[in-house]
DNA sequence: ACTAATGTTAAGAAATTGTTAAGACTTTTA
DNA sequence: TAAAAGTCTTAACAATTTCTTAACATTAGT
């Protein structure tokens, strides 16, 4: 299966969207541009990219802006940020990192660069997405397409059941600290104490409570 | 016995690598740096690092095609790899190419995250060493997964009756004092005379008696 | 046999996890 | 865009397990 990446260029200088856009283009790649934030959050949610390239510097609404607002929505957790920056610009890596960029190219822009990073990120997009399917007893997971058959029956896991109950099966038999559960699944966001139970008991709920193996005051594993 | 990490940093972005290169010196490491995959394979054989901190986005050679070649030796196998990626990417991506890496830290990176890390991740290294799983006639022990098997069936040992068992299992024959054995196993915490003795019986109601003897005066030391 | 050290027990204190339901947020649907 | 449906977190409380203690029993070594 080919697949073929959709791009979406936002910068407020036409000579530069139109550099980028043939460039990318004459890779293979589907461009989409605009000029400036606001229209920018409107195509990403029409066009649906694999890849937003963002000019850090534009008026009214900067790239940065732009790039949380994105960030903000959890359906486009997979839509890749990738920034331009002038070197002058100070720690604006730094700043464009913490709004959730993926990378950043820094002008003047070097079209065999350019390409090689844009590449270089959607592969490791393609490879998140072909995680294997695990299965495991009478259990098997699919990341890909987020599916899970319990007994040959699709039951349905809400996203953070389905991280959770994932990372458990990559390592079988392994106890995983809720310490370690914590940092992976909810990176570092700081949540209450209860909360990881919670989610275990709704995993348990769907399948079964015999699978997800409760080792008090180290964490929990998952068992066949 | 002190031991000073050597930890060898991989990064194009010169500006990062002094960054971070300031904050671990501070911090007593010992630290190269280089800004390419190349030449990074050349310092690993030559600087011999503990730590191998790679920028997962270069140009060229990307971190994880360093940390794929790093990891072909198998003279490197104990060399620890720390990813450098940015936005937080989900375990599965890492659990792929996990292949080698041992951590990783997402940018923005925050100094006193990254020497806690490191720091956690080189003191997981030390205890590694004495962290597998041990078998000793009819009882095997594993940390990872925290099961106990006495006589081919898996028993269940409570927190504090684990880690007493694991740790007289971790030198078979030797005797530990009760000094020693407070002092690992409990830390800092001030417990009474007879506490001890009852996790030992405890464990003994479980394996058997044969297994933990009584040094009378001194301690305990665990037997085939 | 005497005595200091360890063994044994059961009780309850402390720590940890389980369970629920409510409410805030998000996403989808109409 | 409003309503509906779904998701996530929290807080309160329950249930369970683990840990420690204290009292008394037993043992090993001199």
């Amino acid at each position: 299966m080919i697949e073929i990446s959709k791009i979406l260029l936002v910068d407020d200088e036409i000579d530069i969207l139109e550099f980028l856009s043939y460039n990318l283009k004459k890779e293979g790649f589907i461009v989409d541009t605009c000029n400036n934030g606001k229209s920018a959050l409107k195509k990403v949610s029409s066009f649906n990219p694999d890849l937003v390239i963002l000019d850090v510097m534009m008026p009214e609404m900067d790239g940065i802006e732009v790039c949380e607002k994105i960030r903000e929505k959890q359906r486009y957790d997979d839509i890749l940020i990738l920034f331009l920056t002038a070197r002058s610009e100070d720690y604006s890596e730094l700043a464009g990192f913490s709004a959730g960029a993926d990378d950043y190219i820094t002008k003047p822009i070097k079209p065999k660069l350019l390409v090689s990073r844009v590449n270089a990120i959607l592969k490791r997009k393609r490879k998140k997405k072909n995680d294997g399917p695990i299965e495991i007893g009478d259990i098997h997971i699919n990341k890909s397409n987020h599916k899970i058959l319990y007994l040959n029956n699709e039951i349905h896991l809400a996203r953070k059941e389905f991280n959770l109950l994932y990372y458990l099966m990559t390592v079988p038999g392994k106890v995983f600290t809720r310490e370690e559960i914590i940092s992976t699944i909810w990176k570092d966001a700081i949540v209450g104490e209860r909360t990881i139970d919670v989610h275990i008991r709704k995993i348990r709920e769907k399948i079964g409570s015999n699978h997800i193996k409760t080792i008090k005051g180290i964490g929990y594993k998952f068992d066949i």
